[in-house]
DNA sequence: GTGAAAGCGCTAACAA
DNA sequence: TTGTTAGCGCTTTCAC
């Protein structure tokens, strides 16, 4: 038991309550807490309102939220949890979700999984069911459906993003990845690339989505797949690096990069560069997000924006569904239009503009 | 009046209450009370604890933490106003000090600020001393005394990260920025550099800090400082880049640039390169914070790496402190030692190598 | 138009 | 060793 040194009356802190006001006033409570819900279905005399109003006002005091949760209330209170804040991506995509979850009332509780799945579900079961109004799972938990079945079981909302189409359980909000894929690949086609390498952060739902289009696209435009090719590290500008690093020590090398995300494209542009290789004379890069960032390494690189205010309002608005029981139960799968965002880092395939010439 | 359509019974869930785990085992609420919660000032027979404990634990029973928060005891809820959460360094020192108050057993309730003290200020009076146990400020809220001081009241508990030394108010753990940019510059004057620029991120405290320290050491080195090579932009990659465009565009260029912060220095470097200018051999680039990012820009940048896990750890500790009212009234202010980072993107000034031949 | 009172789920002082 | 009871601050039925 942590006992406070001096036990106040007031457990938590010195803030007016509606008791106070109501006597101040000279009313009761329940007038108090009515006059300031703006109950309609109750009227009052326009000088015990203001008079309220005005020594509510004049007194600091605003509802403790607590007390209101407790008595069945909503919190206003959404969880937030996020596979791994220090990427950037997330870190975009959380600042768009707590502006707009503000704007809409909701305070955002963040908390972190560091990509470990056991890490998650802890995070989640503090998040449980009276503690959060509802929750939204930001990137995925290694895909472990046993883990996310946990997750959900008791929550009241939630919402997924960034998962992949993997994910069935629950409401899902993803950009295209399959059409970003589409889009970057061709670029690269257009450009006259057939030797095109793809890096990977592995096992991450989007990320295999992403994957698994660039195997298909090229199958579909005949381009027999080099294994060698497809080089899977953490997806980490560090990963990056070391992918880029593998790929130049490949016997044989590609005329094109692909890499999952933007972080590592960023990864993989220094390993490029320190290993000789220029970009995009002797191989082109593309990334994945549409990270800020992007425009500033040199070359630029070529990626694709996830929209990002877009899925969030989206998601956000599904969650708030869900919480305020508006919602239906099926699960929904949403896929919205990412954006090709073309520059430097892709250029001609090295035999290319000969052929055209 | 947001009225639920089906008023529940059980306004937060179906969640069990003690009250179900009291009915099921034949003893009272409280009871069940103390022994979840360990109470070692009474006693109970091993045969209604273990009895207890298996129902409770069959039911899946946890306290509710909102009662429970209520009844005066703590939420165990950390709220954290960030000035930016977009800014890498920023979501690199929240990814630390939610993983650090996670083992403390703190839940983090993010709050961004997006550089609006009002916003700030919004945020913080939702994060109202009811709602949280304690409040960590992350950055300044442009250093506005009277939005700090607004902030501050009613407060229990709060400690404030990366302000610089000008807030006084309250409690502040830095990094030891005058230090920081003293390790620097001594590095770009061992290379020869006289001509030194700087390009600041503004208002910001801990920016100003650094800035001031830089005007200093120019001054005690003697050193005259060049009005027009201290420039101020937003601290973003973007406003780098334009802090390096109206650098070139000076009549007599700086051979070095030091920069507030990693960001601003990624952005001026693409800004030097756009400019056509060779990184290090005609100018020097430094920055100041440690992003992992910094390794994988060409050159990798020299930077100053703040010790973000130390100063996470001792805010919380601090913040931890006055939360269980253990901590002395006074403001402290602390500031932790940096590590210089030395890398590709300093170097010799370009008449220095052919002096010391 | 307004008030009294019950109760959300929990803890702790007081009783037994 | 256990139970009874009184709130924490709020909303909301029911009564006037």
């Amino acid at each position: 038991m942590d006992a406070d040194p001096k036990p106040t009356r007031r457990p938590h802190g010195p803030g007016p309550t509606a008791k106070d006001v109501a006597r101040l006033a000279g009313v009761s409570q329940s007038t108090v807490s009515r006059i300031l819900n703006g109950d309609r279905s109750h009227f009052f005399s326009e000088k015990t309102r203001s008079r309220v109003l005005r020594i509510a006002s004049d007194l600091g005091y605003s509802p403790n939220p607590i007390a209101r949760a407790l008595r069945g209330k909503h919190l206003n209170l959404i969880g937030v949890i996020v596979r791994e804040i220090s990427d950037p991506f997330f870190a975009a995509l959380i600042s768009e979700i707590t502006v707009q979850a503000r704007e809409l009332g909701f305070l955002v509780v963040l908390g972190h999984a560091h990509s470990d799945p056991d890490e998650a579900l802890e995070m989640s079961s503090i998040f449980d069911t009276r503690h959060t109004d509802g929750a939204v799972i930001l990137g995925d938990l290694k895909n472990d459906q046993a883990a996310i079945k946990k997750i959900l079981a008791g929550k009241r909302a939630v919402v997924a993003m960034c998962r992949g189409v993997s994910s069935a359980e629950v409401t899902t909000i993803n950009s295209d990845n399959r059409a970003g894929i589409e889009a970057l690949l061709g670029l690269l086609l257009r450009y006259g690339h057939r030797r095109i390498a793809f890096i990977d952060g592995g096992w991450l739902g989007d990320i295999q989505e992403r994957k698994n289009r660039f195997i298909e696209v090229l199958e579909e435009n005949g381009i027999q797949l080099e294994p060698d090719w497809v080089v899977t590290e953490a997806n980490t500008a560090e990963g990056g690096y070391r992918a880029a690093q593998r790929l130049l020590a490949c016997p044989s090398r590609p005329t094109a990069i692909l890499a999952s995300d933007d972080l590592m494209a960023i990864g993989a542009l220094k390993g490029l560069q320190d290993g000789g290789v220029r970009v995009p004379e002797e191989v082109s890069l593309a990334g994945f997000d549409g990270l800020e960032l992007t425009r500033f390494v040199s070359p630029a690189l070529t990626t694709v924006r996830q929209p990002v205010e877009e899925m969030s309002r989206t998601a956000l608005q599904l969650l708030i569904d869900q919480i305020e029981g508006r919602s239906t139960n099926e699960h929904r799968l949403i896929c919205l239009k990412p954006e090709l965002i073309s520059r430097a880092s892709t250029g001609p395939s090295p035999g290319f503009l000969r052929l055209q010439c």
